[in-house]
DNA sequence: CATCCTCCTCTACAGGTGTAGAAGACTCTA
DNA sequence: TAGAGTCTTCTACACCTGTAGAGGAGGATG
């Protein structure tokens, strides 16, 4: 499909370069297409950042599936493979970074791992569920963030190697802790 | 100072239109100069990125004393002030990530408490006090990632109440747990 | 076969953007 | 007061960007 095709070479540009190597033609160029199409496809700018937004949430979705026997261990995994993936994880951040100035994008990306983790929380017999989970939740984004853009980037273990994962779970373990 | 002006602009901008919106002119119209003087004092936009990085680093170098006496109070004072002075910290939000793609700012923004981390958690009595300081420090990212761009910013108590020292201090204190 | 419809490609254009240099205004020293 | 040196403003220009519409290719339907 085309407008995959698109929206896929959109994600890559702005990993890459940001948000201000997204136009129209760089996503023609990147994607191999003739110049126009991705202005056929999405005319305005907004609706080419809602569209790899879309994008970038459809493929999320997938990702979130805790197994219960090992919670901490298959956080730690998931959060290993989003550090691999990292032009897909880069460009989540630059889109949460827009849409601070474009609150329409956050009903695009629900990415709402809130009830989830609240539920987590609760299982492990938190007092304040809610709050814990909140905070279990920024804990992980505060992990991603960490490995990927922040110090850890240039310290960390290299994320797909078991260290990497050891690691990780070490500290979602201790997040987990009630 | 003229110079002091323009990055101040720029961290304004950048912080509301994101890295898009950081062109020569803009800066000239937002600081309310002749066009052109931006475009004077740095020439390239690379040179303005980063006037305006070191300029978000000088600022920020002042910020980070916590009181021995009262380790996680401090903490959370500390980075409510940053959820108050949203602008400042979008900009270094923008700022990391566009370090990304230009290494050269990484230096620029030098902005290390991992040695303060560690120090902390020494303290406190942690084994291996690297690794723990360097999950503290993903932790407090994440705490201000979540509050100010995340989920969080949606839900979470407003920025500058008593309410918003309170519910990072638990966050903080829980983190800082051996 | 003619007709319609959808998908695709090309071209146009009015603005905005990065960068450079010329010329003027100002300030300090001798 | 004259001159040198710096700071400031203006203008130029090649290029890029967003957005629109015209027309063609191709396939399905009658």
């Amino acid at each position: 499909m085309r407008r995959d095709l698109i929206t896929d070479a959109a994600i890559q540009l702005v990993a890459e370069q940001g948000m201000r190597g997204l136009t129209h033609r760089a996503v023609d160029r990147r994607a191999g297409l003739p110049e126009g199409s991705t202005s056929a496809y999405f005319r305005t700018r907004k609706a080419l950042i809602e569209g790899f937004v879309a994008r970038l949430a459809d493929q999320e979705r997938l990702d979130v599936v805790p197994d219960p026997d090992d919670v901490a261990g298959s956080i730690a995994r998931t959060l290993d493979s989003w550090l691999v993936e990292r032009n897909r994880t880069l460009a989540r951040y630059a889109a949460m970074l827009e849409a601070t100035h474009h609150p329409e994008l956050k009903s695009i990306m629900v990415h709402s791992p809130r009830e989830q983790a609240t539920a987590i929380a609760k299982m492990l017999g938190h007092e304040d569920p809610e709050r814990a989970g909140a905070h279990f939740t920024a804990f992980l984004e505060g992990l991603l963030f960490y490995r990927l853009v922040g110090g850890g980037s240039t310290v960390g273990p290299t994320p797909g190697t078991e260290e990497s994962v050891r690691d990780l779970r070490k500290a979602v373990e201790k997040a987990l802790r009630p």
